[in-house]
RNA sequence: GGAUGAGUUCCCGAGUGGUUAAAGGGGGCAGACUGUAAAUCUGCUGCGCGAGCUACGGUGGUUCGAAUCCACCCUCAUCCA
């Protein structure tokens, strides 16, 4: 259930309310890919940095532990300790990522296991069987994620392809849903629009999924590749065909100003693993840009990453501790940048969301957009 | 006092006459990263803008040419008195 609370321009604030608990957004989810935050941090600490989404990987669960595993242990909620809102990818990003490693056919695709080779079928039923099993409140379809640029000659057979999945995935989310031991029963399903680089794909593909009973739409196929405004001028050509009353979401987005860009096209929901790998390779977000934690300036700085910070990490520690911490490998350095990293997203989401409800969001747009990635 | 072995660029270490500013590590410095096959990957790392200069313990020598060969010296390690 989405509730548009104000727009400004396209932007837009919104309230959305799944199984476990209501999400304010604009959002950015907190990447878990296999139910933990890579650099060690646990459910618990999730809260602490006020993370409001989870998300999980289906491919990854399902080769490890495996999906049987994560329901009998009560579903992955329970499993990892997480009670908040969750959502699930479907593996259509794996499609793209481990493009090397799967054969797509209309039926599916057949992976190589990126762990040891064995052949693993995935297509939207089993998408949809695994994320059920899994539990989350937010199943993604199954799509093929295409690598830009592709040809139009490539891309439109795939998109229409997807629309297929999507078609199945939707009939086969339904029956799991209304399964009596189902994990999750009020699990939703958001359908994936593609169509590359080409807006008339794009908008072609966005107008026939729409006519699906979703309870959400996210465009993906995008930063996969193309160039930043491209990526910009496909959202602005997809926004007006996604439904108003139903989320929408940026998959595998972006960068603090991509977030800041795409809330301005009207966009939700956001996700994106660089906070976390940024942070564990030592690049840390500041409100006045970007820092390498690991940089020899940084040796002898008492100062916290950010000042105005008021993250756990900020709170104790200074840039000269991390920069030894980085320098010496020690896992708390990694742990308490991401830590630090992940709040700023939230933070950065909050404070637009503040500047959306005083109506001051295109001031925000303004002073931040361009600052937040540029080195300070 | 004697016998062996060894001393290479920040460190370890390869190199036994020219293609060697010197392999490979480490360390150091910097960069990349977008629904996570990533605690990963990529550069740079003697000085100088440059012609060039300075470098393989030291000094001298052999040679067209030496980190590499010779002599002596210094230092270190191990063993014997």
């Amino acid at each position: 259930m989405f509730k548009l609370l104000k727009t400004e321009g396209n932007a837009r604030r919104g309230e959305f309310t799944c199984g476990h608990g209501v999400v304010q957004t604009p959002v950015f989810m907190n990447v878990g890919t296999q139910g933990a935050i890579k650099g060690g941090l646990s459910a618990h600490d999730l809260r602490n940095i006020h993370c409001q989404v989870e998300l999980s990987n289906t491919y990854h669960l399902h080769l490890r532990p495996g999906d049987d595993v994560v329901r009998q242990m009560g579903g992955l909620h329970k499993f990892m300790d997480w009670d908040g809102p969750m959502l699930t990818d479907s593996g259509g990003f794996q499609v793209f990522s481990l493009s090397g490693l799967r054969k797509i056919t209309e039926e599916g695709v057949t992976f190589s296991s990126h762990l040891d080779g064995h052949r693993i079928f995935m297509g939207p039923e089993e998408s949809m069987r695994i994320q059920s099993n899994l539990g989350s409140d937010i199943a993604m379809a199954f799509d093929e994620c295409v690598e830009n640029p592709s040809t139009r000659e490539y891309v439109k057979p795939s998109c229409e392809r997807t629309l297929r999945w999507l078609e199945r995935c939707k009939a086969e989310h339904d029956k799991l849903n209304t399964l009596p031991d189902t994990v999750n029963p009020q699990q939703m399903l958001f359908g994936i629009n593609q169509g590359g680089i080409y807006p008339e794909l794009r908008t072609w593909h966005m107008d026939q999924i729409a006519q699906i009973d979703c309870d959400g739409f996210a465009i993906g196929g995008l930063a996969v590749g193309e160039e930043t405004q491209v990526m910009y001028d496909i959202i602005d050509a997809v926004e007006p065909h996604m439904p108003k009353d139903k989320p929408r979401y940026l998959m595998g987005v972006g960068t603090p100003s991509n977030i800041i860009e795409g809330v301005a096209r009207g966009v939700d929901f956001f996700d994106c693993v660089m906070p976390a790998r940024n942070a564990r390779h030592g690049k840390l977000y500041t409100w006045d840009g970007t820092v390498n934690i690991k940089n020899e300036k940084y040796k002898t700085d008492p100062l916290p990453i950010d000042e105005t910070c008021q993250c756990p990490v900020c709170q104790t520690y200074s840039r000269a501790y991390l920069r030894h911490l980085f320098a010496s490998g020690e896992m708390l350095g990694m742990r308490l940048a991401v830590m630090h990293n992940l709040y700023f997203y939230n933070e950065l989401m909050a404070r637009i969301r503040a500047a959306l409800d005083a109506g001051t969001f295109g001031e925000f747009r303004a002073k931040y957009s361009q600052k937040l990635e540029e080195r300070c």
